[in-house]
DNA sequence: TTTTTTGTTCTTTTTCATAGAAACATGATT
DNA sequence: AATCATGTTTCTATGAAAAAGAACAAAAAA
């Protein structure tokens, strides 16, 4: 997105906004019809997918394999990669706390 | 992505479970980095701009009020515009709920 | 140390949302 | 009824972003 920079701060306002109303929708029906209404299908399929590749890698899959088993390539991989590395993410501990929990 | 929504196998229970995790991220803090980890940032961008729309469609502007003001094209509105028209729009409860609050 | 496997980055290609520019519909105002 | 403002939809062209494929780097295994 390239917005004119006046309504930076607009925007600013409206992404603190709506990380607040995601954070107060407490049931999974409503949560699920909300990312429906405010993310495209591909985004939403985009998000979805890339949480399953999250999955397979905390599990320790390879790469390549799930390169192979998803028929796409490498580097889009890379990308949940590096997010898993970093000590402080958010969905490493997620993906723990789903572990422990199940 | 061009993985069809089915309504079992492995992606439809990531998507299930991507819905359960948004759902128990507390705080406001944790919410906004989770955001950042599991979406692009032109994802992220085109989320809370499409917030920002409804936002402003719900308080009354005009759709080509909203074109002059942020100089994008009338069609890129419709889909907003849709959501709210839907009497069972989460969207707009949460709106509503929002104007209420503060 | 060489070979093999795995992970990362680079370049090119493809894809998808959007702009722009209508046309058409609807509804309000006169 | 005629006019004007607004909303909706369709079309092609375009540009930004994501993805592919290949090259490269690093690590593990032999």
């Amino acid at each position: 997105m390239f917005l004119p920079i006046e309504t930076t701060g607009v925007i600013m306002q409206s992404y603190n906004e709506i990380v607040k109303v995601f954070c107060h929708i407490g049931n999974e029906k409503d949560m699920k019809q909300f990312m429906r209404e405010v993310l495209t299908e591909s985004e939403l399929d985009a998000l979805v997918f890339r949480w399953r590749l999250m999955k397979d890698l905390y599990h320790g899959e390879t790469q390549r394999s799930i390169a192979n088993k998803y028929h796409i390539s490498l580097c889009k991989i890379t990308r949940g990669s590096k997010i898993l590395k970093n000590k402080d993410s958010i969905s490493l501990k997620l993906l723990k706390k789903q572990e422990t929990d199940t």
